[in-house]
DNA sequence: ATGAACAATTAACTAATTGTTAATCGTTTA
DNA sequence: TAAACGATTAACAATTAGTTAATTGTTCAT
């Protein structure tokens, strides 16, 4: 009794299955403001969305023509969903090799009117100036940036409003409680870069406190001081760098201060 | 140009689809010896599988026979992958409305020998009696415990020794990161049944120190004492019993001390 | 009754960390 | 040459953590 003879016996023909597998991506990045030369950034954490085009490749009516949504499409069978998450960021800015994150599935019924069609929800995180190459593609008219705040205020294709309302749950977590800070930063940072980051998703204290934030930085074990490496890119007087360590840290929050 | 007008523009039979899309859940529960009366449980965090018949509902050669598995199924065209979880942790074990949480989806071309298979990952967290009158189905021979020491040790079915590893991985830092506890303990509990069940992801010594950890618990946001309420079930002398609040916590890992 | 046993709780103390304000440093620029 | 300013260090009181020891409340064996 084999696998083989198994296998000879099904017949997925038997019973309905999916009529699509898409993966979509919410693309974050953050655009920095320096507002002067020699000063610390400002951050802001913005999300990619295109435009949907009111006529597809084909030159047939769109589906959800005209709503903004995040970038995807459907998934090949030779590869997994991940891989077309990626391919299609590749695609959509030109970014490869850059932190992708899957984070959930949506399939409720009807959540797209051509059928039964999932969809595999990932974030990114890539440097803002991969994005100035962005090109539209035949199905997106339009790609902008959106700040945190107004994006859910716009009309968004299916149910792109669920999906985006996670990803910016997700992204909020993970920067905080994993070390993904790393990929919105150079390799090298300055405690002031990381601390601009760090304040686009929370208000504590700890964090946004100079002094207490740079005396804390020296003791993380997740991060490490780059002997003898400074810039003067955030200040007049040489600062020093630092850099992630790849360790992966669990702080509970039974041991936290409140 | 409607939606209406597109949707009759679409043929799904133009591209490949998926064969078939199955949900599967890491059903885990703590088991509680209690040594003495009178005395804090030990706890071990274990996972549910089943070890796949030889011949399925149909009399037919059943795929991946002998090995285990996680308890899964098919997900049906009115229902999400995750209403599928719902029903068949249901079907499984008689539970339901209990915590089910998606983390992942697996998809890997090759997977699935039958052919283009996705699975949705969750995990499930059921109070240990409810799985006493588990009742092994057509597809499932055999139900058993494992703690996570020994489970990833077995012959297991499919990629299925991913998805545990990850299910694992999840749940270990979700206990330790929010408040998923919880589902693990009565709605109240005592500061040492708290205890012993973190002491099953962790040896941080703030949490297996007693004295320690009685005096946290008063000050965590999202524990608050039961006021009047004491129990002898962990000692002779009437304990203090707390409850979770509904509150949900960040700590950003760049606050907590090292 | 009495005391041993034991989990829970409190006390007490030292060490470490935090929030805060102030001072100092290094460099650019007017 | 000094003002400006981010980075860094100093200093200090307040808080918290880790630890050991003592106390409390109850059961149970004698």
């Amino acid at each position: 009794m084999s696998n083989q003879e198994a296998l000879s016996q099904y017949d997925s023909s038997l019973f309905r299955t999916p009529d699509g597998y898409t993966s979509d991506i919410a693309v974050f990045t953050i655009t920095s403001h320096q507002l002067a030369e020699y000063t610390p950034p400002k951050m802001t954490l913005k999300l990619m969305l295109i435009k949907r085009a009111l006529l597809n490749a084909e030159g047939q009516t769109n589906i959800e023509a005209g709503k903004w949504a995040l970038p995807g499409g459907f998934v090949q069978a030779a590869e997994s969903g991940f891989e077309a998450a990626e391919r299609e960021l590749e695609e959509e800015t030109g970014v490869s090799s850059i932190h992708i994150k899957h984070f959930g599935v949506y399939d409720k019924p009807g959540r797209d009117p051509r059928g039964w069609i999932l969809t595999n929800a990932h974030y990114a995180i890539v440097p803002e100036h991969s994005l100035v190459k962005r090109k539209a593609n035949d199905d997106a008219a339009e790609v902008e940036l959106f700040s945190i705040d107004e994006v859910l205020t716009l009309e968004l294709a299916f149910d792109h409003y669920d999906i985006i309302k996670e990803a910016i749950n997700r992204i909020t977590n993970d920067l905080l409680q994993t070390t993904v800070a790393q990929n919105f930063l150079p390799n090298y940072f300055t405690y002031s870069e990381l601390q601009a980051l760090l304040l686009t998703v929370t208000k504590d204290p700890a964090i946004s406190s100079d002094q207490s934030f740079a005396r804390k930085i020296k003791t993380l074990p997740f991060i490490q001081a780059v002997p003898g490496e400074k810039t003067q890119r955030t200040s007049k007087s040489p600062t020093q760098l630092y850099e992630f360590v790849d360790i992966d840290v669990v702080k509970p929050i039974y041991t936290a201060r409140y």
